[in-house]
DNA sequence: CGAATTTGACCTGCGC
DNA sequence: GCGCAGGTCAAATTCG
């Protein structure tokens, strides 16, 4: 099933490795101290299932995905929505774990009916085959609840009840054909921020070109001069602040150039090389044996060669004949090595990431007695991307996913939203030279742009065998149950040390805009009119977005709300973490875009382990799979 | 029957 | 050198 599998896939590899705001983040002039309330909406953030065949029957039950993935990711804020309580009620994004187990199907299918019988009585049509985002914003302004409520009791023997309900029914669809103005306009701005963002793509292809270029020769120059490589990267940082970006601050073209750097090794061959893991690096036997090995043995200059994949042992042995500088190499190497791991709490066998993985073992881990399990994508013959699965040993309902290596194939954008982050972590680890508060505020970014609702930090190990940066998603008290108080933007961080947001605020896009989710959700029925008292009105919100227009943070921000890429990134990140309908979210489930909040955590994976208590070597569990 | 998973064996590197 | 632990392979098994 993995060959062939029909996938449509994006064809711009660009957008595998970037997410957008992340390259909206590296460019964007700075906007200061502006405190906008944005304009978002989590409350219907769904994907619904949808098959076209039939709706009660899971396109992905057997396992083989159809010949187009069918998943449209619907952000319609509908007003007119007549079964919220279905939509909060049922659990969200269901089919695009079309990888999940098999156990699910059925609750997949339930969902699928529902969304099913959703459209019909909605009359809403029919979405379009292939991957069909609704990027239809209908502003909601109104309590839609009772005025749903009120609407559905127009059916009262009361006449001026009856006349009562008409009005407000009139005054509904006026605020619906206004809504649908708002979203003519906001899809304007979407097209204007789709523009700038392809203008920033080729700027940031030219930008690789160059520093790649520029690499090379300097590597020349370096190995005629006798200059380190480390001179020559600071030559080269030098160089870039004083030139391409000039008035963007320190942070700005090194945050660029290093993620640039991640982007051309996510593209190009080098860093497919770079990447391979252990395939192509194994011994004799095992490359004769292995397809993958053979398919991969025609690779040749790897550093790699002779030296496995994970694992703290693994540490590819510099200068084995490889004329590359050693600095080079140990960059390689880190490259190879940097991981992504991100910790969720699922009741899942896997979180779902839009991959498709293939177990190829499992062992005990000293240290945990659930037991971990590997896996290698098999999207594309070769892919060196591997992914360890493994509970929590102090809470077995965290899932830990830890990602290696780059994908050497196009992904589907269910997958985009991991590739990118792991990818761009891995590129974020590579330049060692980078403060820890650059790495912090890159990663953390990843992780608001994965999860905007979210207060979550990446954490980078240092102390791990391998740099690794971990994404903790496991604490997530629900914003729509535990509303912060109005008004109140959480800045990520009060650290000093952190400041550079403060003068770069577009790194606060998705902070920003995981708070117009919470804000948002809040004027969407779901907490009604309590919740409202003391807070900003919602007329309010839309008077920001009508101002939007002289704002340019504001409009990035409404702009990526529309922007199909960042909502599909932002759907498939969401789908990992919370697709599962099983999970268990601090006991609520009434809403359709779960958030998290997450905290430091202890860092890599690798670590976790707080026992002694080894379970020896090659011993399996009974159970099989980690999560039970 | 083919594909995916399971699981025991094996390899490698590190620490003692 | 030996044991341990992580990682991987591939035959056997299971599943659809």
């Amino acid at each position: 099933m993995a060959k062939g599998s029909g996938l449509s896939f994006d064809p711009d590899p660009i957008k595998h490795f970037l997410p957008i705001p992340t390259v909206l983040n590296s460019f964007l002039e700075p906007h200061h101290n502006q405190e906008h309330h944005l304009f978002s909406h989590n409350k219907f953030f769904k994907i619904e299932p949808f098959s076209s065949s039939s709706s009660m029957e899971s396109p992905f039950k057997n396992r083989s995905p159809p010949s187009t993935i069918q998943f449209p990711v619907n952000l319609n804020c509908s007003t007119t929505h007549d079964h919220e309580e279905e939509v909060h009620n049922r659990p969200v994004i269901d089919e695009l774990d079309f990888f999940a187990d098999k156990k699910d199907a059925n609750s997949e299918d339930t969902t699928t009916a529902n969304t099913d019988i959703e459209r019909k009585e909605s009359n809403t049509p029919p979405p379009e085959l292939d991957f069909n985002i609704n990027t239809g914003l209908h502003l909601l302004t109104a309590n839609t609840y009772s005025d749903q409520s009120i609407v559905e009791d127009g059916l009262s023997p009361n006449n001026s009840e009856d006349k009562r309900t008409k009005s407000e029914l009139a005054v509904l669809q006026a605020e619906l054909e206004r809504m649908n103005g708002e979203n003519r306009r906001l899809r304007e701005m979407l097209n204007q921020v789709t523009n700038n963002y392809s203008t920033l793509q080729v700027h940031m292809m030219n930008m690789m070109q160059q520093q790649q270029q520029q690499q090379q020769q300097n590597q020349e120059n370096g190995q005629h001069d006798g200059k380190s490589t480390e001179e020559v990267i600071k030559q080269q940082h030098h160089n870039n602040q004083n030139g391409h970006h000039g008035g963007g601050g320190q942070m700005v073209p090194r945050q660029f150039m290093d993620l640039g750097l991640a982007a051309a090794a996510a593209t190009g061959s080098e860093a497919e090389e770079a990447s391979l893991s252990s395939s192509e690096g194994r011994s004799g036997r095992e490359k004769s044996r292995s397809p993958t090995n053979n398919m991969e043995s025609g690779r040749e200059d790897s550093p790699e060669k002779g030296s496995p994949g994970w694992g703290p042992n693994k540490i590819p042995r510099l200068g084995n004949g490889s004329n590359k500088p050693a600095d080079q190499q140990a960059t390689e190497a880190t490259m190879r090595k940097a991981r992504v791991s991100v910790r969720a709490r699922s009741e899942a066998p896997m979180i779902t990431d839009g991959c498709q993985w293939r177990k190829y073992g499992q062992k005990m881990a000293k240290g945990n007695p659930c037991p971990r399990a590997y896996y290698r994508c098999t999207m594309a013959a070769g892919c060196p991307v591997r992914k360890q699965v493994q509970r929590c040993a102090e809470d077995r309902t965290i899932l830990i996913t830890t990602y290696e290596g780059t994908h050497n194939h196009p992904l589907p954008p269910a997958a985009m939203a991991m590739a990118s982050t792991t990818s761009s972590a891995a590129g974020m680890l590579l330049s060692g030279s980078m403060p820890s508060a650059d790495v912090l505020m890159n990663s953390n970014f990843f992780a608001r742009t994965l999860l905007p609702c979210s207060s979550s930090m990446a954490t980078i190990s240092a102390s791990a065998p391998f740099p690794t940066v971990t994404l903790d998603l496991t604490q997530s008290p629900n914003p729509l149950q535990f509303p912060r108080p109005p008004n109140q933007f959480q800045v990520p961080f009060s650290n000093p040390q952190h400041n550079n947001l403060l003068a770069n605020p577009a790194a606060l896009l998705p902070q920003i805009f995981g708070q117009a989710l919470y804000n948002q959700s809040k004027f969407s029925g779901l907490q009604l009119s309590q919740d409202l008292e003391g807070q900003q009105h919602p007329s309010t919100l839309q008077s920001s977005i009508h101002t939007s227009n002289h704002n340019p943070l504001a409009d990035t921000v409404n702009a990526l709300t529309n922007d199909p890429n960042f909502t599909a990134a932002l759907a498939a990140a969401i789908t990992s973490l919370i697709g599962n309908p099983r999970q268990s979210n601090n006991g609520t489930n009434n809403t359709t875009a779960t958030t998290t909040t997450a905290n430091n955590n202890n860092g890599s994976v690798t670590s976790n382990g707080n026992n002694n208590n080894s379970n020896g070597n090659n011993k399996v569990a009974n159970s099989s799979f980690p999560g039970n």
